[in-house]
DNA sequence: GCCATTAAAGATATAATGTATCATTAGTGC
DNA sequence: GCACTAATGATACATTATATCTTTAATGGC
């Protein structure tokens, strides 16, 4: 079983636990954005979804299912290019969703998901605490370069 | 002296020592930004100054204008909410401005700037060393809810 | 002061990103 | 099959941002 199946498979059984489904539509954007491995913006992924169909789909529907794999954790949005990726946890174990980051090469752009301690995010919070602030960020985007492009 | 008028002093030496100059333009962006004291968009911001000009300055103006104070440390962007903010430390030492992070309320989206500490940073950057990455995110936005929203 | 050079601002057009709203279609449970 | 809900289509538009070319203003050398 190929990386991609697998990762559709994973995926569908993750929606069906939640209770939401998905749908052919959902999954071409999903299995077109597994496919593309980068980073990539809304539009850039409606123009290859709409290539591979009849009919092309509105961008309204593209950010509405960018959204739905945000909300079941199966893609990210990177905020600060604007542009989401696949989860790259998709087909392991569902931990890793918790205290996820992400390292982005400001030369060639791709990204990785790390995980931050548990000391690490107790020593933010203190930051943050001690200007009265309870955090929720539960993504934060770092940028650098990465070991490839040194 | 008002604490906009000392800002705006400091702002006017502080390019000066760059090499750039504070034109009467960008110092009424700036004080404007400074006045507003909340993050705001671009073209908030813009209809702001243009309400207090004879002639409306474009668009254009504005996002180089920002770019400019955002380059000399007089104003920061805030990416995630595409606004824009004074920074809270041009009328003190510059020292501050390596480390600077933002705590953003997620209720009433007031924003604190907030340093971090040599040890986090260390770790930070070890975390992101361990991929191989080279770290040079030099502004992190983190999201929660202040203290006066609890 | 005058001129050449560079920096800043104006003007205009348009690209890129994102959302509101209402209509239609497809699935689900009874 | 029918009523109900979720998903998608269609359309319009709002917001954010940039490209490019022109004009104006400041600066340094003489």
């Amino acid at each position: 079983m190929s990386h991609l199946e697998s990762v559709i498979t994973k995926a569908e059984g993750r929606c069906r636990d939640q209770g939401s489904r998905l749908t052919p539509l959902r999954r071409q954007v999903l299995r077109a954005l597994v496919e593309v491995s980068e980073p990539i913006s809304a539009y850039g992924l409606l123009e290859i979804c709409n290539a591979e169909r009849e009919e092309a789909m509105p961008a309204m529907s593209m950010y509405r299912i960018l959204d739905f794999l945000v909300d079941q954790q199966l893609a990210h949005r990177l905020v600060s290019s604007k542009k989401y990726i696949a989860c790259s946890h998709i087909d392991c174990c569902p931990k890793h969703f918790q205290r996820v980051h992400f390292l982005i090469c400001d030369q060639c752009a791709r990204v990785k998901e790390v995980e931050m301690s548990e000391a690490m995010m107790d020593s933010l919070n203190h930051v943050a605490g001690a200007e009265g602030c309870k955090l929720s960020s539960r993504q934060l985007e770092f940028s650098g370069v990465c070991g490839e492009c040194r």
